[in-house]
Parts: C-alpha cells; structure tokens; sequence
DNA sequence: CTTGCATTTGACCAACTGGTCAAAACAACG
DNA sequence: CGTTGTTTTGACCAGTTGGTCAAATGCAAG
C-alpha cells in the first residue's frame, strides 16, 4: 500500500542522492557531514533526514544503486562470444564507466578502503560468484588455445585496477598528463595491451 | 640548537606516527579523529598534542615521509640498464611495496581520491617532472626498437594501477581470491603482462 | 475556500570534535 | 636527596555532529 512518489518527492530523493554521491564520494562516509549534503543538495539538514531516515540510510541507497549497476559490464562477458573481442569489449566498456561515472568508481574505492564494513559479505558471495563463473570461462578459452595462458582471476583484476585508476585517481593522471586528455590514450593503451597479452 | 630527541620522544613519536597511519590510511583526514588515533598509539589524548600541534600536523608527517620513499622505485629505473628488464623489475618493486607498505599506499590512495588538496603542487611539479623525464627514456627505447610502441605515461600508469590495486583494493582481492595468497599469482602475471606488452 | 496531507523550517539536544591549560608525575643528573 | 626539565594527565572549552520535534507553510482535491 506504499504510495507512489510526488513529483517533489522525486526531484529531492535524487538531488540528495547525487550530492550524497558528490560528498561521500569525496571524503568516505564517516568524512562526510549531514550539512555538506544538505547544503550541496539545497536543502536543509531537517529537510534532508524527512526524506532519508539517517545519514546511514543515504549511503546504503547509494550503495545499492552502485552495485545494481557495477557488475554489469562483466555479466555481459559472453562465452560464446569471440575471446578476445569479449574480454577488450569488457575492459573497453568498464573504462567507459570510469569515464562516465567517476563519483560511483571513487564511493566504491572509499568502501574498499574503509575495508569494505557494509559489503564484504556481497563481495564474498555474489561478486566472488560472479568473477569465478567468467574466471572458468576465460579459463576454458586458454585451455582451448583461444587466447594466451594466463591466470583469469589476475586477468580480471588487472581490467578493474588499470580502468578505475583513471577515475580514481584522477587528479594525479591529470597532473601528470597535463591539458592531454587521458581517456583516448587509455582506450587505445587497453586494447594494445590486451591484444598482445591474450593473443596465444 | 634543536636538542636531539630522548628515547621516549623517539618511541612516542613513532607510535603516533604508526597508528596515525592505520587510522588516517583506512578514513582519511577528515573521517579520522585523534581519540582514534591516541588509541591506537597507546597515549591520551592531550599526550598526542604533546608531541605533535595537531591532527594536520601527524598527517603532515605522514605525507612527507610517504612521498620521499614513493617514488624510489621509479627513479631507479635506468636508462641505460636493459629496457624490458627495467620496466618489468620498475613493476615488481612497485608490487613489493604494495605488499609490505600497504598502509601507505592506501593513505596515498585517500590522498588522492579527496582530490590531493595537500599534495596536488607536488604531483604537478616534482612527480610531474620525474615521470615525464622517465617517459622519455622509454620513449627512447621503444624508437630505438627495443621495446614495443607504446604510450610511456599511460605504461607508467599501468604499473601504478596493477600494483596499488593489491593493497588498496585489499578486502576485494582477498573477498574473491578466497584463502589463495594474491601476491605470488600477481608477480606472476605482471611478469607475463609485461613481458608480452614490450616485447618488439 | 477549506480541509487534509505533504513539505519545510527554526530551535533544540546530547554526543563528539580538535584543542588548551595548569597541575601533577616522572626522570635524570649533580 | 633535591632540583630541574620532561612527560603525562584530568578538567575543561567552544564548535560541530547526527538527529529530533513541534510548529509553520505549501498545495491539491473537493
């Protein structure tokens, strides 16, 4: 019997939700303070917690919304598909993600650095589902000669650590890059890289 | 005519210094208080206050000690050592210092993602200039034919995000990997990445 | 226009925060 | 032992924090 939402009520979830993501994103949860969202949502502290029950509860949300999405693109690595097309499709399509949404990639790293308190149990069982399914996949593949011998697991590590270092750790690619725009080096960087290393 | 430091100054001022680290490395700056701190370091609070003026100044410290050691292993690299054997050696010394300094590098990490505020002069000016300079060493190699063709910034980034990923992505690692130790499959496939990615 | 619900706010609170200070406890040296 | 400088602490403070609440305001349907 839950209502559905009025207009005001989705227009101020979602200008919550996308400064909670700014904040958070910036200074990890227990760095980020009701006022800044308020403030960055344009509304104030009491006004916020009518719309969400606790600070906690704006950061679970976001959370959850991540994590819907964040799997995705490795989900989509087919076996079926053309080994190596599959696998620089995938590093192709998470760079994509770290370029679009760097607040999500950067509130996700803050997790993993606070030492992932509110999602190590996901991270145990779907994630480690998920990665140890495609890892047989990739797995199968080598063992066939399709693509060069080496270890899935580090494979996929390796797509996940050199795609979200650009928006991780985006200020420091920009530093040194200069006014050099880093995504188009790093897109073709990528396919260099996983071309040579998977060809068998 | 500054006095040299008493035992206890020395033992005092490391154990600040050390759980400072664990502290500031897993909540950042703003996500860490000095009741955490004092704590950890065994001492109370005012104790702290005692030895250093205050929260900036510990994390100061730590800043400062981090970026002296954190680009060692980059200006070891050696123009006129052999190409592939440099890069690759360059990789694994970046792998060891993610496995026995990880606290380091996820202060680092924090650092950065909070948009480097305290240390964003230096990655323009000092890091800036070390990587550039090694980029052209490298650029050198690969239009002398000694390695392969590729981007030397986005290669130098490669190496960063590879081997911090281990220390800073820790508790995913480790969720996925289940009980298999990550660090000896990593030097492995750097090797095997590396190895594949330079050859001409 | 009015009634009823959704929205917003100012005032407030207890706990926590970074930091101060004077006094106490300790250590070392003659 | 006494004196002097070092180290430690309890009490304290002003500002901030997450959160509450009753009252005020906005708004849409009848």
């Amino acid at each position: 019997m839950t209502k559905p939402p009025t207009r005001i009520q989705q227009r101020n979830r979602a200008a919550i939700l996308s400064a909670g993501l700014d904040v958070f994103s910036q200074f990890g949860f227990r760095g980020t303070t009701l006022d800044q969202i308020a403030d960055a949502a344009g509304l104030s502290k009491p006004n916020l917690l009518y719309y969400f029950a606790s600070k906690e509860a704006i950061h679970a949300a976001l959370l959850e919304r991540l994590l819907e999405t964040w799997l995705d693109p490795l989900k989509d690595l087919d076996g079926a598909g053309d080994p190596i097309a599959e696998i620089m499709g995938y590093a192709q399509r998470k760079l994509t993600m770290s370029r679009d949404y760097p607040r999500e990639s950067r509130l996700f790293a803050n997790e993993i650095l606070q030492g992932a308190p509110r999602i190590e149990e996901i991270l145990k069982s779907d994630l480690k589902t998920l990665v140890d399914e495609k890892a047989d996949i990739i797995k199968a593949w080598a063992d066939a000669g399709k693509i060069a011998d080496i270890d899935p697991h580090h494979l996929i590590f390796s797509i996940w650590a050199l795609t979200q270092h650009y928006a991780d750790f985006d200020v420091q690619v920009r530093a040194v890059l200069g006014d050099k725009a880093p995504y188009d080096g790093a897109s073709a960087f990528l396919d260099t890289l996983y071309e040579k290393l998977l060809r068998p």
